[in-house]
Parts: structure tokens; sequence; C-alpha cells
DNA sequence: ACTTTTTACTTAAACGATTAAGTAAATATT
DNA sequence: AATATTTACTTAATCGTTTAAGTAAAAAGT
């Protein structure tokens, strides 16, 4: 019942470890009779190679981090689903690593991972991230790939969909669609995404002419029951917006119960856009009109860059940044009468 | 720039390699002075110890195999969460592989985890897990601990909640609003988990004397377009039930959008409670009853369960199981008028 | 003053693989 | 037939740790 080791393997066999080994890799230097037997032997005591005896050796683990804030909304359970594939089809393993939104950990993570452990990174990173030397320490001996948030003082490839433009579709959208006072749910100005998606938000408003003052952006919190109260007052009658657009899924919540409590009508009395990926986006009432972004692809590119990087020399180009588009899904909650 | 090695800091302090490893675990053996300078030396160069030398030399690896067969759903995003949570604590590691519901892939992936990997695993079986030899065969040489859909002939520790109970509770929940037409939409009854939700189905129907033959159970596919059709089709006036139990979260959105289609009132004409997570259920129109599981404890609990294991000798105690309540959230879909 | 114990190290083997370098026998080349 | 090359191995070093066993000097015990 011990483990099977290339040494057993070589007893039984009477052959040296050498050998064994190289059998195992199809090396020119075995004969085929003895790799036969070799296989046979391996196959029957069911020998599985240490995984890291070879890491050590090779200075390779085969092993990539996935270093995200939450895995709570779909866009990162997607996103995971798309990393788990890529590194499944090229024989890799994942580790993953939530920093539920604290810098602290995702210092300390990416020290600790700087010891062999993961041959690269993907990353997104957390609201509290502002500088990325600690990213970039990392990154001097390993590569890192940003995907969603990304840090853009990072030379490196970064997997992204087209927030701005969405922000200012999804602006436009309330504004054909007749609204004035437009209100812009953030969570943070330092995420990449959000900063993006405000900016394309502030350009529609100023292309269309709408009043600015109207039409502010809201920071909301981390805590779910603050940002009930805060979407409560903020739709009090007296500066009650006609539009929201909420650039996280969370919010949905929400801006629907708020809604109901209040006895506002979607769309009616407000339209709403979620950036979103939930699957119930269609059956709520109204049925939400959603940015969707490609968050399956996302991750899936980002692993496949990485791994395609571990291949060559763990040079990441800057190069094979993509962008993937978001598509904006029109469904009731923005839809006139 | 070379990576800092104990070597290094052996040369650089004139020591030996094995006093800076006893002086680095603060072992008796190395005076305070040494240890000072050790440490010092260290932090200056930022030296992280190599974390397959160490697994390789104390097989030990201080990493965990995680294998679920998907994160989309909000049960098993909460249920990493929560398992992430309890690695963190514990200094260990988490590794991520999905089974995609693939029995090939269960089998695939536990044999490889057999090579020092992991210490041991977390698991919750694919729908085709019928027969539990590559389990056990992997639970021979590293422990295991079962949450959410376990094996019942593998005997080991499993987290699981009060499926029965529930399946119970929901089905005497609608009889009690009213419901004689329950239909219960499985999506295998190998599962555990839904094998148990329809004992307690079964049992609740005969309880209370319902007419079995209205009360069926219908075994739903991976498909989303198939469930959805099959449901439309199961609400046709004939034989149309006035109760339907969703054992899976995914399901919800095909129940209402048939019921949408169809022109169906929930609840008046149906009623609807589901074993779902998902936090939108309260802003679904009508807001829906669920049994909703608690996927994050469950998670924490089954990681450390199987991390108290590891510090002792990696023999799982059968009665470390735990079975952690559901609750019953009643909300609009099952309230009458 | 002599032995024993403790202190603070070092030496060297080990974990399980890979691989450069060496080697003896078989085969090919001239 | 003598030399060169190829084949099919083996030996031994290596990756970066940990740790059992060894040791010389200092401290303690008698």
């Amino acid at each position: 019942m011990s483990t099977v080791t290339i040494k057993l393997l070589a007893e039984k066999l009477q052959l040296s470890t050498a050998t064994i080994s190289k059998a195992l890799c199809d090396s020119h230097e075995i004969s085929d009779s003895t790799k036969k037997r070799v296989l046979a032997l391996a196959e029957e005591l069911n020998y599985v190679p240490n995984a890291y005896a070879g890491s050590l050796r090779r200075n390779k683990s085969k092993t990539i981090a996935v270093v995200i804030p939450e895995v709570a909304d779909s866009f990162f359970s997607l996103a995971l689903n798309g990393i788990e594939e890529a590194v499944l089809e090229k024989g890799y393993h994942a580790l993953i690593y939530l920093t539920h939104e604290k810098l602290d950990r995702e210092k300390a993570i990416l020290k600790e991972l700087t010891n062999g452990r993961v041959d690269g990174a993907i990353m997104s990173v957390t609201v509290e991230t502002s500088d990325a030397d600690h990213i970039r320490e990392f990154n001097k001996k390993l590569p890192v790939v940003f995907f969603d948030r990304v840090c853009n003082d990072l030379d490196t490839a970064k997997v992204t969909t087209n927030d701005f433009e969405c922000g200012y579709n999804a602006t436009k959208h309330l504004i054909e669609a007749g609204c004035s006072k437009i209100i812009l749910l953030s969570i943070s100005n330092n995420l990449s995404i959000i900063s993006e998606r405000a900016r394309g938000f502030t350009k529609a408003i100023a292309d269309h002419n709408l009043n600015e003052a109207d039409c502010r952006i809201i920071e909301c919190t981390e805590d779910a029951s603050c940002n009930y109260e805060l979407i409560k007052e903020m739709m009090l009658p007296d500066n009650r917006p006609d539009g929201i657009i909420a650039t996280v899924e969370k919010l949905t919540t929400d801006i629907y119960l708020a809604c109901q409590q209040l006895d506002i009508n979607i769309p009616q009395q407000v339209k709403v856009v979620c950036f979103s990926n939930q699957a119930t986006a269609i059956i709520l009432s109204p049925s939400l009109t959603t940015i969707t972004q490609p968050a399956f692809e996302m991750g899936k590119s980002a692993a496949t860059i990485l791994l395609k990087s571990l291949r060559n020399n763990g040079l990441i180009m800057k190069e094979e940044s993509i962008v993937i588009p978001s598509s904006l899904i029109i469904r009731n909650s923005t839809i006139n009468n």
C-alpha cells in the first residue's frame, strides 16, 4: 500500500530510476521493449508521478493562481468556469484565492505565491487596489494576466470588456427612452471598470446636452443594507431620478426592493439598467435590461493567454490584450409604457 | 534577482542550511542571536520558502482539492466562499476542479490527485456518480469529506442539509396552501440530495392522503431549453399541477418563463417553491418561496472537518458528519390569494 | 577535577523526480 | 580488421527543503 514511485518501479524491473523516468516520457534513449515493460508495470501498480518532485526539479508547477475578490456574483462564477476550462485543456491546475476586496489579502497572497507554487496568475484586483507595487513585484518573477478589473499602470496583458462604450450606450439608451435625470450607482472610482463605465456615462450626458447637475454618480458601499437605504433616500420625491444605471449586479436587488417599497413603478417612473449576468434578469418584474458581460469568455481568454505565455518563455505580450464586447440586452425595465 | 533560497541565506551568514532552516521555524536548537540574524536577512531579501521542496520532504502539501460539478449556481459559489475562508484561516491552499457533471472527469481528477499534490479533498459528486469505487480508491490514500451531494456507501464525514425534511416540509407547505396535484422536478435520482428530497416529498404526499397518481416526480435534463419545453408541456391544461417543487435553483427561470408564456398565474393557478440560494428570489414577481441552504456554512464546515483531520492523522471520523438545516422561506409564490 | 548534560551548531541523507555525463555492447563505416 | 557511431542503458548530481545523527565547546553536576 506504500506509494508507488519511480524507485519502486526501478527495483521491480531491475532497472535504474533514470531508465524508468526516460521510458515514461518516451525518450529515444530507451528501447521499445523496455518502454513497454515500464508502462505495463506503471499501469498495473497505478503509478502517478509525484507532482512536487517534478515541479521542484524543473521549476515549473503546472499550476496557476486565480486571485479574485469574491466568487459570489455571477460574473466571477462564470469567469471561473472559463478559467477552469482553459486550464483543464492544457493539463494545468488552478489555485483559487479570494481577496474579499482587501488589499492586504491581495498583497499577502501574491507575496506567498512567489515561492514556486504557481507559474503565473490571473487576477481581478480589489476595490482597494490603487497602486500596483505589490503586483509589479510579483510580476518581476512571474507572469500576470488581468481580467475585468485591471491595473492600468502595469505593462501586461489584460482581458477586458468595452466598459466605456457600455457606460455610454446604457446612458444613451436611457436618454433615448426619455430619461433626463440619470444616476449612476458606482462602488469605487479606483476600479478600472467602474471608472470606465462612469466616463462613458459622463460623456453620454454631455453629448446629449443633459443637465449635468441632475445626473449624478453615487458611490455605494460594500454593505448591502446601507445600499438599500441609500437607494431609498435617493428615490425620495424631491429630486428623484428617472433613470438608474447600476454598475454592479448586486445592486439589482436593492433597487427593485426600494422601488417596491416606495411604490415606484419601473419603468414608468424610473428606468433601470444593470451591469449583470444574472440568469434571473429575464424573469424579474419587469424583466431587467442588462449589460451582460462575456464572463466565461473573459475568464477563458485570460487563462489561455497566460498558459500560452508559459509555453513560451513566461513573457507576456501586452499586445495579447483583448477586449471582448458586452451586450446591452433591452428588456422591460427600460421600455416605455 | 535570482531566487532567494535557504542556501543563499546560509552562505551570506556563513552558517549551514540546517541552521537556517531551524532558525526559521524557531527551533530550540538555535540561539536567539542567530535566529535574529537569520530572520533579519530573510526579511531583507524577501525570502519565501519554496512550497514544493517542503512538501516533497514532509509529504504534506498544505493544499486541498475542491471537486465540484460546477460553480455556476449560487449554492456552489457560496460554498466555495466558505471553503476558502476555512482554508485561508489554517494557511492552506485550495485547488479547484470542476467535473461538469461527468463521472469520467471525476475519476481522472481523483486519480491524478493521489500523487501528493493535495493532502485531502472536499467533494460534491456528479449526477453520474452511482458507484463510489474511484472515490474509495482515492480515500485509501487520502481523506475525503463530502458536502451536499454525498456518496452514502463511503464511510467518511459528510456535511449535508436536512434534505428529507425539506422535501417533506416544502410539500406539506404546498398541501397546506391548498395544493393537491404537486409535481417534484428532479434532475437525477442518483443524487443523494435529490433522492432525499424526493423521499420527503413522497412521504408528505402519503401522510396527507393525496392522490399519488396526481403527484409525480419528473426528471429534468442538463439542457436548459429541454427543461423549458418539458415544463411547458407539463403545464398544459389537461393535467396541470397546482404545485411545483423545483429541486434545483436553475429550474426557477424555466418555471417562471413557462408560466408567463402560458399566462398561468403564480400563485393562484400554481404555487411554486424552489431549492435555491438566489438573492433575487425576493424580487421575483411573485417573490419566490425557497428552501435556502446554508451553503456558505456547509462549505466552511466541510473544509474545517478536513483540515482538522489533517492536523491529526488524516483519519476522518464518520462521526464528524454534520447536518446543517436549511430554511423554508415563505414568500408570495405559495401564498393564497 | 572529572564526568555529564546542554547548547549551538554542522554533516549528510532524504523526499521523488529529471538530466547531464559516462559506459559497455552492438552496429555501422571505411 | 580497425575505428566510429549508435543504442540502451547507469551513475550521480540536482531542485530546496527538513531532519536524524554527529560534534565541539560551554555549562552544570558531583
